[in-house]
DNA sequence: GAGTGGTCTAGACCACTGA
DNA sequence: CAGTGGTCTAGACCACTCC
């Protein structure tokens, strides 16, 4: 943790032209033979520095191709006691179609479906182990840029012969049937946490690699969860938001 | 992105050990020379396979000492409507010690206070920019381990002459005090983000280098802001957890 | 094929911690 | 002091992208 590591003071220098723009949004960094010529350091020297940028969300690496200056924070504020209002499914829009809406952007998503046994959640949901999930796989797109992935598990025993075995659920999303159905929906309850994405959200979100924002929404029908959403999106590009009346 | 580099391969194995407690939380691993003779690998990829743990939130590494297990997501942040409420006041508890006693960690604190004009923040307190705001810097740490930075700001006027000035707003903390003076809370909203945190808070928070959650909680008067609270925690050490009546 | 980043080696010296 | 992790070098081969 030395301040005058020498990949600090590379990285510091490059940060600075990155923020004075001598590099611009989406620009080409030099290659490492270039840095390493500019720098007289190693190559293990100059990657450590182009590996703290890039941690910071400053720039990505694309193999084969170079190091590219990202966008700045896009960020995409959600308020969740809005967005799965009743209101909102009424109008037929599903929470990610409200942000679309209130943001303006061109919503997409593709989903996979299939079944699993509950194991863990088994308790969760107050069923057996061996009992089916029925769960949802989706990715969101912005614009067609993936934003943010979302599985959703629900007893099978809920959703059998349903829609929501389908690849779509028609308007107002998943709530709006669950509604159909006869449940009551009593309360949401969202437990977030950050962490290092894995190989596979960073491919998928296009992360540099910057952290991922894990949400794990559980709606309740009385007492009963009946729907569990395990979301990521990225941390650059996302804000979530959330507001309660005092007492 | 190889699927099979030999350091995440020894990353893998690692963690399987650490999962199946083959080392325990507060161990410490075998220094880097018997892992490099274990894997038979370069000290360079034994390096790679750690890092990758630490930016899991799984290790963290002490100078001159060893590689240790980490203590799994410390704090489970209550309810965010619970934590804050006027019961929650009335019983003497601030937010940070209703945790503490939720969960059994020995709470502590030490604070800094200073003024400083609103600047940008004015026109979220409808105050003039050279108006002055009193900044409560606060580390909270769970049996003596620092775990959170939260930087309260109020208008002066509001504090002047308050114990709010003072480095011990007493018990029921700051909130207690505003409903003394005769502010009437009407609604909390809080914004959460993830990024990876700046050298000060990785030493601070004693971060492997792993993301922080950021939340920022501006508590409304009426229409009024008269509290922002900017907190960042270990994304490895916390989750957050929000709930609401659904509609 | 040429140029890029991704991984890996074998070694060196330094800075920190604790006995 | 010995042992630990932190940084750095000079070089090698591989995998990917684009022409």
């Amino acid at each position: 943790m030395n301040a005058t590591a020498r990949y600090r003071e590379i990285a510091d220098v490059l940060r600075n032209e990155i923020n004075s723009e001598v590099w611009g949004v989406g620009d080409k960094l030099p290659a490492e033979p270039e840095l390493i010529a500019r720098f007289s350091a190693s190559r293990t020297t100059i990657r450590q520095a182009l590996a703290e940028l890039r941690d910071a969300g400053l720039v990505h690496m694309r193999h084969g191709v170079g190091v590219f200056v990202s966008p700045p924070r896009v960020v995409k504020r959600l308020d969740s006691r809005d967005r799965l209002s009743r209101a909102r499914r009424q109008r037929n829009e599903g929470a990610f179609l409200a942000e679309a809406a209130n943001q303006g952007f061109t919503p997409s998503s593709s989903v996979r479906v299939w079944f699993e046994p509950a194991q863990d959640l088994a308790k969760l949901f107050g069923i057996g182990e061996a009992d089916e999930l029925t769960v949802r796989d989706r990715v969101m797109r912005a614009d067609g840029h993936p934003v943010m992935l979302a599985v959703s598990r629900l007893p099978r025993e809920i959703t059998r012969g349903t829609v929501l075995e389908e690849v779509d659920t028609g308007p107002g999303g998943t709530l709006a049937r669950l509604e159909e159905l006869g449940f009551d929906l009593a309360s949401h309850e969202e437990i977030v946490g950050a962490r290092m994405p894995d190989a596979n959200e960073k491919q998928l979100l296009d992360l540099g690699s910057g952290p991922v924002l894990t949400v794990q929404r559980r709606t309740y029908s009385g007492d009963r969860v009946i729907e569990v959403n395990d979301m990521v999106m990225s941390g650059a590009g996302y804000e979530l938001r959330y507001a309660w009346d005092a007492d």
